[in-house]
RNA sequence: GGAGAGUUGCCAGAGUGGUUAAUGGAGCAGUUUGCUAAACUGUCGACGGGAAACUGUCGCGCGGGUUCGAAUCCCGCACUCUCCGCCA
C-alpha cells in the first residue's frame, strides 16, 4: 500500500513510474489526495468538537463537586449538542478513511527506475545468464516421461487422491526432493539466514499484511469453516511474524529462511505448458525473507540475487536472470528479478525463483517499522526470494542430467541423496 | 466437543464512574566517565494543526450502548489460557 504523504509530494513521478505498468494512475492518485484532504478536514472538525466537549465535561465535574448544580445543568445541555455533532463527524471520518483505504488497496507498487516499461514477459530484460545448455543424447525426453520411466513421480496417483496438480513423489524422486530442500536450507543458513518452520495456514490479517488479500483472493485456498487460508508462499507467514513490530535500528537486517509447501489455486490454466511439474496446485519451496533498512535494501537485493546465482552455479544448471518489465511485475513489488532454468527436453525456460524488493509497500500494511537514530519511526523495507522452488528445479535436473544410462545426480546433492544416479 | 478464567503500553503489573493510564523492568538516546559497568535524565503509539517551539484528538482485545463524563457499567463479537474429552 502506498503512503499518502509520498503521493502528496511525488505525484507526477509516481504517475510516470506507474505508466511502466501500463497503468494510467493520474485519476486514482488524484482521488487519493481528495479523499485524504476530506479525511483530514473532517478530523480537524471532529477534534475541535471533542476538545470543547471535554472542556465542558471537566467543568461539569467541578461544578457538581462544588454543589453548583444549576450551572452544571446549563452546561449539560450544551454538551448534548456537541455530542450529536461529533457523532455525525465521526461517521463522516470513518467513511472518508474507508474510502481512502479502498482506493489505496487498488493501486500497485511504484516500479523502481531500473524497471523497463512493457506489457508482458516479452518485454522483460535479460540481465545475466550462465551455464552451458547441454546437448542431450538422441531419444531424450521431457521430465514427465522420465518420471514415468524411472517411477519417481506419479501424477495419476495424485489425481486419484486429490486432483490434477498434486503429484506424488516416490522412491528416489521423493528422496531427491528432500535432498534439495535440505541442501537449500543449508546454503541459506550458511549465508546467515535463520531457519524457521512456520504455519501453513494463515488468518485473514496475515493475508492482508503481505498483499495477497484483498486483490488476489482467488489464488489462495480458503478453509472457510475456520476462515484460514492455505499459504501460497512462505513469504506470508514469515513476513507476518513481524507484523505490527517496532524494531530498533540495530535489529536490522532480519533475515529468515523457511521451507514450506505452497498452495495455489491458479484456476483456469490447462494445456501443454502446464504439463508435469511445470505448474502445480501444491509444490515445495524454500524461501528467503529480509527486513532491511531503507538505505540498504538495494544492496541486500543484489546480495540475494548473488546468493541464488551461487546455488544454481553449484547445481550446474543453465539459467538466466530477467528483470521484469512493468507489465509483468507483481502488484506488491517495486522490482523483481526472475531466475529461469533451461528445460532442455522441453526447449523452454522455467521460472524457478523470483527475487523482489517491496520497499515499504508491505510494511505500510504490516505496520512494520523501526526507530531510526533520530528517534523517528520509519517503515522498513521487505524483500524476499525463492531459494528455490522445487518442482521446476527438479524438472531442470531430470531433463538436463538425463543420460542413456539414467539420470545423474548433481555432485553437490550426492551426499544429501545417498546415490548418484536414478536408473 | 464440554466447563471455567482472562485480554491494560516493548514486557510485567496496579487501577470498579471524575481533570494526568500508577509503579517497576527492558530497549534506545543523552549526561557523567580512561574503557566497561553503575548512576542520573529523557523516552508509549496512531491521526491531525504548526516554519518551529509547541499543540489538539484518539487508543486499556474489536464493535456498539448508557452517561455531562467510561479502562471501570451494559450488550454483541473475536482471540488467548486452564481443566475435561478425543487425539499424532
Amino acid at each position: 500500500m502506498l503512503q499518502v504523504a509520498e503521493i502528496r509530494d511525488h505525484k507526477e513521478k509516481m504517475i510516470a513510474a506507474l505508466a511502466k505498468r501500463g497503468l494510467d494512475a493520474s485519476q486514482m492518485l488524484e482521488e487519493v489526495l481528495q479523499a485524504d484532504e476530506l479525511r483530514r478536514n473532517t478530523q480537524a472538525n471532529l477534534d475541535e468538537t471533542l476538545a470543547q466537549s471535554n472542556t465542558f465535561s471537566k467543568e461539569i465535574g467541578i461544578l457538581f463537586k462544588n454543589g453548583e448544580t444549576q450551572k452544571a445543568n446549563i452546561l449539560k445541555e450544551k454538551t448534548g449538542q456537541l455530542k450529536e455533532a461529533s457523532k455525525a463527524l465521526n461517521e463522516q471520518l470513518n467513511e472518508a478513511s474507508e474510502k481512502l483505504q479502498q482506493i489505496l488497496y487498488t493501486i500497485p507498487n511504484i516500479p523502481h527506475e531500473l524497471v523497463p516499461a512493457g506489457t508482458d514477459e516479452n518485454d522483460n530484460e535479460e540481465t545475466f545468464s550462465e551455464g552451458a545448455i547441454p546437448v542431450l543424447a538422441e531419444g531424450s525426453i521431457p521430465h514427465w516421461e522420465l518420471a514415468k520411466k524411472y517411477d519417481i513421480i506419479d501424477f495419476e496417483l495424485g489425481v486419484k487422491i486429490t486432483g490434477a496438480g498434486f503429484p506424488v513423489y516416490k522412491g528416489k524422486g521423493a528422496r531427491l526432493q528432500r535432498a534439495l530442500i535440505a541442501y537449500f536450507l543449508d546454503k541459506n543458513t550458511a549465508a546467515g539466514y535463520t531457519e524457521y518452520q512456520v504455519p501453513h495456514l494463515v488468518n485473514e490479517a496475515s493475508g492482508f499484511g503481505t498483499g495477497q488479500l484483498p486483490d488476489k483472493e482467488g489464488q489462495m485456498y480458503h478453509a472457510t469453516e475456520d476462515d484460514l487460508y492455505l499459504i501460497p508462499t512462505a513469504e506470508v507467514p514469515v513476513t507476518n511474524m513481524f507484523r505490527g513490530d517496532l524494531l530498533n535500528e540495530n535489529d536490522l537486517p532480519i533475515t529468515c529462511t523457511g521451507y514450506t509447501p505452497c498452495f495455489r489455486r491458479e484456476a483456469g490454466s490447462y494445456g501443454a505448458h502446464v504439463r508435469g511439474l511445470n505448474r502445480l496446485h501444491q509444490f515445495d519451496k524454500v524461501e528467503i525473507v529480509r527486513i532491511e533498512h531503507p538505505d540498504k535494501s538495494y544492496e541486500a537485493l543484489d546480495g540475494m540475487v548473488d546468493h541464488v546465482k551461487n546455488i544454481l552455479r553449484e547445481l550446474k544448471l543453465p539459467y538466466r536472470i530477467l528483470r521484469l518489465c512493468g507489465g509483468d511485475l507483481g502488484f506488491t513489488a517495486s522490482i523483481t528479478y526472475d531466475f529461469e532454468v533451461f528445460s532442455t527436453a522441453q526447449d523452454r525456460w522455467l521460472e524457478i525463483s523470483s527475487v523482489s524488493n517491496f520497499e515499504t509497500f508491505q510494511t505500510n500494511r504490516l505496520k512494520l517499522r523501526f526507530k531510526d537514530s533520530d528517534g523517528k519511526n520509519r517503515l522498513a523495507h521487505t524483500l524476499n526470494g525463492s531459494s528455490l522452488a522445487l518442482p521446476r528445479v527438479l524438472a531442470g535436473i531430470l531433463e538436463n542430467y538425463q543420460t542413456p544410462k539414467g539420470i545423474k545426480i548433481p555432485e553437490v546433492l550426492v551426499p544429501y541423496c545417498g546415490f548418484d544416479i536414478i536408473d
